[in-house]
DNA sequence: CCTTGACTATATAGTTACTATATACACTAG
DNA sequence: CTAGTGTATATAGTAACTATATAGTCAAGG
């Protein structure tokens, strides 16, 4: 025998390979999940460089979200079999994972397009511009209805959005029909949606929206959302310009940008026809 | 105004929405990450929908490894622009971890295709077989070595597998050479291995492997090992096969899957020349 | 009107997977 | 032979929950 076999790795060099605290190689041979080949009469540990393979493999399940609690009771079991079975179920969750990671990328790029193009707008300027198709993913309808029933509708709404992976980053938006608009029930919403950039198939509540919007911006808490409102309607007539079917609002600036109300800002885009 | 304003969530129904534990709301309340729009007389908590948003993006912070001390510091000092910059930030992070995710994925494919192959195996046989070229990602030279360099040799090794991304879920092999395997030093390896099912452009150490092997397997501790090849030089001999350049091995069975040494299994693969 | 059951609250302790600290012994280089 | 690094154990602390205990609140039914 060569003398290779006698290379044995410490338990800082192994940690240092390992990319862990020592503590942790300690910890792991403490719990029983992974302990070195050798212990010397002096108690220091020795790991050999296939345990390296076996404490990535470690590293992995935890990565994949099995506890400690569980990789130890394998490990106690170790089989071809059961490494196979666990394999395959892990091979399952890491494309869940995986998929989760991509929305959730495409999220942060919305966000990060959203706050770009938001830092460029002027909240006092009210503009009239054709929209092009945009598709909606349209809650069930919530015009004068419980609190109980609201809570079960915004559930079912949310629930959708991730289990079908909806939620594109955009924000939660509000629609509300003209007559109430027409009555100053400014919140009396109908329907809230969230925009679609990427449309799936086989989806219902979908809704595409297109056609000339006065867009306006009200900056400050929803409760003084009138006067937008106001000067939404004479910049209307001014135009001569008559509501269309449905005014959509959407949070520009909301709570996750700014503590004080007095900020934030609501795009509110109305649906007109040009008299 | 309408009677929508008043469309609160409790902590129950807000804790359901965001589909965590209660107690969890209580503490990210009582942490300052996120508070009630509302209180009341009583002490109850009332949220409003838009906190779901802000949830939402806590929740994807967090999951990009920001700790709810770093979030409770934005919070705290919210602005679109800080806001901007640590979704920039994330995206970077997002892409890494999407890249990690996606190379564990290939990983465990690997483990399970090695495992469905070896449970097919008859470890007792020898078998003579032309092998296909294959790409493998080599180490430093290892030949009598010291221990200090080896561990270094190893650490860049596995450094280069990690930063590279070439660890590909294939077990580390090693190659003796012939000038060893003659003399017995079966352990005194020169150079350690990992397949590359999909090799990469621009690196170094990459060694292309096509030819005739003769193939058996060490049931066994690595103590053993010269009894196997005992076994594959007399078969050798009845072939009229000479010995190639380079021996390789495979572990097949280890520690990964096997408690007692006895059913570790080692793949070697001996490069031959026909007589 | 009273009770039951489901909710709300706070306070405190426990959990997981480390991580840090304190103390003591071992090894190696100059 | 000593300084500096390494190893060990034991214990306490940490983050982010999670569970438990105790008590107040509220709405619906008998």
């Amino acid at each position: 025998m060569s003398k290779k076999d006698g290379k044995y790795l410490t338990t800082g060099e192994f940690a240092k390979l390992c990319k862990v605290n020592k503590q942790t190689i300690f910890y792991y041979d403490q719990i029983g999940i992974l302990s070195p080949v050798k212990k010397n009469e002096k108690g220091y540990r020795y790991y050999s460089i296939h345990q390296l393979e076996l404490f990535f493999v470690i590293d992995l399940l935890k990565d994949l979200g099995m506890s400690l609690n569980d990789i130890q009771q394998y490990m106690q079991n170790k089989s071809p079999e059961s490494f196979l079975t666990i394999m395959y179920r892990k091979k399952e969750e890491i494309v869940k994972k995986r998929q989760e990671i991509e929305m959730k990328e495409k999220m942060i790029e919305a966000k990060i397009g959203l706050m770009e193009e938001a830092s460029q707008l002027d909240f006092n300027r009210i503009t009239l511009q054709p929209l092009p198709e945009a598709t909606l993913y349209l809650s069930r309808n919530i015009q004068n209805i419980s609190n109980e029933e609201f809570v079960e509708v915004i559930s079912d709404f949310i629930n959708e959005l991730q289990i079908s992976q909806l939620d594109s980053g955009y924000p939660i938006g509000s629609i509300t029909k003209r007559e109430q608009v027409l009555k100053g029930e400014f919140s009396n919403y109908s329907y809230l949606y969230i925009e679609q950039p990427n449309p799936k198939e086989g989806h219902p509540y979908f809704r595409a929206v297109k056609g000339d919007f006065l867009i306006g911006y009200h900056v400050g808490s929803e409760k003084t959302i009138s006067h937008t409102y106001k000067r939404l309607f004479s910049e209307m007539e001014r135009l001569h310009l008559t509501l269309g079917e449905h005014v959509f609002e959407e949070y520009i600036y909301d709570t996750v940008v700014h503590n004080n109300k007095e900020h934030y800002v609501t795009k509110i885009m109305m649906q007109v026809d040009r008299g």
